[in-house]
DNA sequence: AGTGGTTTCTACAACGTTGTAAGCACCTGT
DNA sequence: ACAGGTGCTTACAACGTTGTAGAAACCACT
């Protein structure tokens, strides 16, 4: 029932090589034997071993994706865009889920990564500089935080003065109480260590004293951490007037919180995210968030990958950093002109 | 840099098929050729090569699971909850986007699949059952509607009692003008359908004479289409009591249009969706909907599948119903004792 | 007819792995 | 010493594809 080239070839009449041929859009073949094994193709519904290809030509034709989670809206939408762009390549995007711990970030990175795969876009949450460094074998594109002096090319945002924008339009709103929530203080908290930066430098600058009272710690950055991380905020009695959430699901987790407590976003508490997931344009309120340009980041990771594919496979590390906006809307809408 | 059995063999003094059989846990082999094997293997970093092995095999260890859109969170929890019972075999899973298109449906079923891939997960929007038929190759599981008397497996829930279920307990809390958002005239539409048909069925048990003015169609199942479906109900006069949707995303948009128009909910607006993603648990208001087993549904395809790659191999098309149950929260909450 | 060039096709040898079958070395018990 | 195991190792031949190199057929022009 599954035929090979052979019996293409015998069917036809021809060598198996002109079979290839045909297979593979060579030109020159002649038009009546290239229509002889098109119809024994078509009658014996052949279709090409890709294993034995990619054994034969060195490739795969796969890249993969390796992200924490698959279902955080986030990560959802980069794949998407990721697969998009790696279909100009004609790649097929193989999409694995590390949870974040590093023994499958490592494992996404060497184990399927070998032979099996071209190349990886990891968006490491666990790795150090010391793991990526001992998997230099698999052409790697690396999205999210720098790790510093990697081996791979890396896309990321400027987290830092993102953080501190968007810190400082709600400073902006007349805000001085401006809760933090997300923080983490384990190595895989690289995102969260960052954005409490641009935090703590957009306080700094207004001249608003640092409170760690105001800084609430989120185990993961799932809805219901939000959520219990702004119910703790405000149990504690030290009553925000905003909140910066270091994602949008941890922002929508301390909206429904405030909705529960009585208190009104934004008038009582306004609250920013970061990410810009759709979810943020249709919630009550809207979401003010930072937008990193995701389409951007994943055409760029893939057009990186495919650099070190060709002719870029010697290259130095490459850094690009992706531009954001601020996207204001109901949750701490634009300041009246 | 990257290198063969061949190397590792001759870095140890042994023959090649001696490493591959320390490399597979081969038994007989004795202690000191074994350590002799390993210390080689790890100084050259031997990997083995994937596309060879599963050549020879004729097995990749490779399941894809092809969904409409990734960035729909009821697929990306399916996704997850399948990538996770394919660990419990050793499989890795290939995600695919169709877009919902039949091209690429049907190309994620014969493109891809051959060879690359030892089965297939399939959420099938667009694929008749003479597609299918066509595709009878490759071990597959679908998932969702039923195709009549197509050839595969298949793991469904009961779109039309759940449908018929949620719009009673519309009913029961008073409702007489419920609007149904969500409805497609498509071959791809069959979800859409079969949720229409118990939408109408729970109507007619109850009495309630059928008003298709109150049926809103929605090109995709986005909050997009749901906002603006339900705005255009509001726009046309019919002012509904209470909307099924027929998935939780058009729930959302449409929660969001009866915010901007100043309708509450539920006292004014009842609202019901479809697939209990996680948003709904979170949402102001908490959304009532129908939460299917999602990750009893992804256990089952991935068993299925593995019994058609095994011993089932040529057991007739199986088909298994999920059981769902509903989730009454807020925009729709239970009636009063 | 002879020359040179193009088009069309083919035989062969890889790619890196594992199954088969057989060989060698070492035991154990007579 | 020898037969019969058993344990360990190996040579070889596949798996299905494509690159290389070259053969065969054709053409156009002298």
């Amino acid at each position: 029932m599954r035929h090979r080239l052979k019996d293409v070839a015998e069917r036809a009449g021809v060598s198996v090589k002109t079979v290839s041929n045909v297979v593979n859009g060579y030109q020159h073949v002649r038009a009546d034997t290239r229509a002889r094994v098109e119809e024994a193709i078509a009658a014996l519904n052949y279709r090409p071993n890709l294993s034995a290809r990619n054994l034969r030509k060195g490739r795969t034709g796969v890249i993969a994706l390796a992200v924490p989670e698959l279902d955080i809206p986030y990560f959802a939408e980069l794949a998407r865009h990721v697969v998009t762009a790696a279909a100009d390549h004609d790649w097929t995007v193989l999409i694995d889920q590390t949870g974040g711990r590093s023994e499958q970030e490592r494992k996404a990175a060497s184990g399927i990564g070998d032979h099996m795969i071209d190349g990886l876009i990891l968006s490491p949450l666990a790795l150090t500089a010391d793991d990526l460094a001992a998997l230099a074998g698999l052409p790697m594109v690396l999205l999210g935080e720098r790790v510093d002096h990697g081996p791979a090319d890396h896309v990321m945002t400027d987290n830092v003065a993102a953080a501190r924008e968007i810190t400082t339009h709600l400073i902006g709103l007349g805000r001085r109480r401006i809760a933090a929530i997300g923080s983490q203080r384990t190595p895989e908290g690289a995102s969260a260590r960052l954005r409490l930066a641009g935090y703590t430098a957009a306080l700094a600058e207004a001249g608003i004293a640092y409170d760690d009272r105001l800084v609430a710690p989120a185990p993961a950055w799932h809805r219901a951490d939000g959520a219990a991380a702004m119910r703790q905020l405000l149990s504690t009695g030290v009553r925000p007037d905003a909140a910066f959430c270091f994602n949008d699901t941890l922002a929508l987790g301390a909206l429904r919180a405030l909705h529960e407590e009585g208190l009104r976003v934004p008038e009582d508490v306004a609250v920013a995210g970061f990410d810009d997931i759709e979810d943020g344009r249709f919630s009550i309120p809207t979401l003010t968030t930072v937008a990193p340009d995701k389409e951007r980041i994943a055409r760029l990771a893939v057009e990186l990958l495919a650099g070190r594919l060709g002719q870029d496979r010697d290259a130095p590390p490459r850094e690009l950093v992706v531009s954001h906006q601020l996207a204001l809307r109901e949750s701490a809408p634009p300041r009246p002109a």
